[in-house]
DNA sequence: TGTACATCAGTGAACGCGCGTTCACTGATGTAC
DNA sequence: TGTACATCAGTGAACGCGCGTTCACTGATGTAC
């Protein structure tokens, strides 16, 4: 959130987050492969090469739109964090980040566009996430080495611990996504609960 | 497979397999979203209008890769079963099949295509994979009632045989589509060996 | 405060492209007598 | 075995469409003196 000196700077970055938005709304009701630059600009009310004085390319705003729904979820967890969350709570503010809006989440941990590249500072972001979880399993009680820890290599210690951070990763990402893609429709059960219970085994408690 | 009586029949269910694989060839490298059937007729050697002699339209030829692939998974998992698979067994044999070919995969776990609606029938097909699940986990020794079988209600029994097939579920999804999708990319460990830790959490021994 | 100039937002026409799908048609293959 | 007809695979032209992007231009907004 830099702040916009002049008005134009202003207007500016008024202009490209209405486009942002107005892009995530298309996602949301298209997917990310259909993105069309001309769709959007008729809906800000204005004709298709108007986006390009805000966009280079239709790949440069998609990239964008990458970058903040990454930028977005490390805030999200990092901020929980910061008020004391611990595990199960930084699960959730996963989740509920993720149920906020799913294309976003999908747009991270979706089908791979083919051809497409998400920019290297990406997966810095992506680090940054994996730190908190670090962080938060730090201050559980130690768990024994687990064959995994051992291939990890490192201080026995850490090393269990980022087994554990890449477990919270995989199980809230699998029973996450497969809820998202409405897979669990038409089967009997909350799949809040369900949620809960995966949790559950990523804290000790499984 | 059913058996092709008259040459014209044998030839037909030919060119509609031909052009199912280089279909799925498409898929692999520019996904499914943008399946292009002039593309596709230009490989197979003729003229686009000629693919409507063998499908309908562009969604049904889409169907027709979803409801293979689910087919395909399906006839997997149950060949292992039938073959005395335990539990773990038939994790690595969803991820042998996903590794073979992980566009199939994505086609059918992956991101939701906006728009587009799976047959019915393909439901049913995961009701298969399902039903061989739960007579594996059938096998192995009754663990204690959860939370979450609880909220699923029926026999106790029945109902933790449940939630542990869906939690292999979930498990297994959540660690193979985050490899699959390359997020492992540059974190320097062996996913089959992160997969195989998630997997001994799914037989007792986590 | 007013004038002269530079910056920048947005337009409309045009580019080449590929898409799914329809249609009338040709020519080869199979069927019936 | 040969002829008459029906079936069916595949073609090429055409449909309307929307796409990303470029370009020359207009008009408004900001800047310097």
């Amino acid at each position: 959130m830099t702040t916009a000196r002049t008005p134009r700077e202003r207007y500016r970055e008024q202009m490209r987050a209405e486009i942002k938005q107005h892009a995530r709304d298309q996602i949301a009701s298209s997917g990310a492969t259909s993105l069309s630059l001309n769709a959007i600009a008729k809906r800000v009310g204005m004709s298709g090469p108007a986006l390009y004085r805000y966009f280079a390319s239709r790949d440069e705003l998609i990239t964008e739109l990458v970058r903040d729904a990454y930028r977005g979820l490390a805030d999200a967890v990092r901020a929980a964090f910061d008020s004391g969350a611990d595990v199960a709570g930084l699960a959730h503010t996963v989740r509920d980040w993720a149920l906020r809006d799913p294309h976003r989440y999908f747009l991270i941990y979706g089908t791979p566009v083919p051809g497409y590249h998400a920019p290297p500072d990406t997966t810095a972001i992506s680090d940054e996430i994996m730190t908190v979880l670090l962080a938060a399993y730090e201050r559980l009680p130690v768990r024994a080495v687990t064959p995994f820890a051992e291939h990890l290599g490192g201080a026995p210690e850490s090393a269990v611990v980022r087994h554990r951070a890449l477990s919270f990763w995989t199980r809230v990402h699998g029973v996450l996504s497969l809820e998202l893609a409405g897979h669990f429709a038409g089967m009997d059960f909350d799949p809040a609960l369900l949620f809960d219970a995966e949790v559950r085994t990523l804290i000790g408690e499984g």
